[in-house]
DNA sequence: CTTGACCTTAGAGTGCACTCCAAGGCCTAC
DNA sequence: GTAGGCCTTGGAGTGCACTCTAAGGTCAAG
């Protein structure tokens, strides 16, 4: 078995644009992220190029998913910051990660409620089911493309 | 029992501030919705304001629900568009549906990761169990405020 | 050792979803 | 009938999170 030696990876060898392609996201944003405070300065090639371990790639998924949860880039800042330090700047880090426990229960019930509807909606589909939709009723307009 | 007639609500009794206080909305955002085609044309009153029935508490919701998810409102209009008239402007609705189905549950997942997460940072804070934060490690900057 | 893809920076620009503004009109409680 | 609060419109402004640009430097395959 491989010791993987500590919390920080010391292999560093994805480049910025290769970090960006395991998450799905451009070099600019990751860049835009160091400087916002979300991720660690990353250490540098004698050229200055960053150079990333395992361990970004981490980050950024939990960054994301802070992301898909509606939280602001601060917000998310905060996060980070019990994780990496087991405190917040702001408010107490239990407080403040139970705070988000139960936002993330609430969007969990309202993705789940969501679902039903689509699945209703599915099911309501000219050949799946009765209801067809009266005409006359009001369209959104095509104003596509 | 109420008769509750039809599909459209003809009890018009809310203004869009009164709207957007039932679903913590602004008047500002309801009128944009309009503009946008989320939502049809509002009733009028002879002095030309606008007037809510209950299931534009409903519609809001769903764009609500949606917008959790992560949709542009174009996307949620084409979501809105097959709500309505059981098909969608740019695809087929079975599809469309299908796909937004798909995306519901991998957010659900997600979020679940995420909650998960959090669950073990708060077990991990100091008082909660042994993994104290080594010293030394990088500090999110305190440009707070 | 060259070549071409990728990297660096500061700063400007983009797209989205609001959010506000001004000038004027309506509605309801008194 | 009138006062004050809410309504109307078009258009401008805001905040966020990128996303791009320009001018130049680095890296690694051949």
């Amino acid at each position: 078995m491989l010791d993987v030696s500590a919390m920080t990876d010391t292999n560093l060898t994805m480049s910025v644009a290769q970090l960006g392609a395991r998450v799905g996201l451009r070099p600019d944003t990751i860049r835009y992220y160091e400087r916002s405070g979300l991720i660690p300065p990353a250490p540098r090639t004698t050229g200055d190029h960053r150079r990333y371990g395992e361990d970004a790639v981490d980050r950024l998924r939990f960054i994301q998913g802070a992301q898909r949860l509606g939280l602001r880039l601060r917000e998310i800042a905060d996060l980070l910051a019990v994780r990496d330090t087991g405190n917040c700047p702001c408010e107490p880090a239990e407080q403040l990660l139970r705070h988000r426990i139960i936002e993330i229960d609430a969007e969990l019930a309202r993705l789940t409620a969501l679902r039903a509807d689509l699945v209703r909606m599915a099911d309501a589909l000219p050949g799946n089911g009765p209801p067809d939709p009266e005409p006359g009723k009001w369209c959104p307009p095509e104003m596509r493309r």
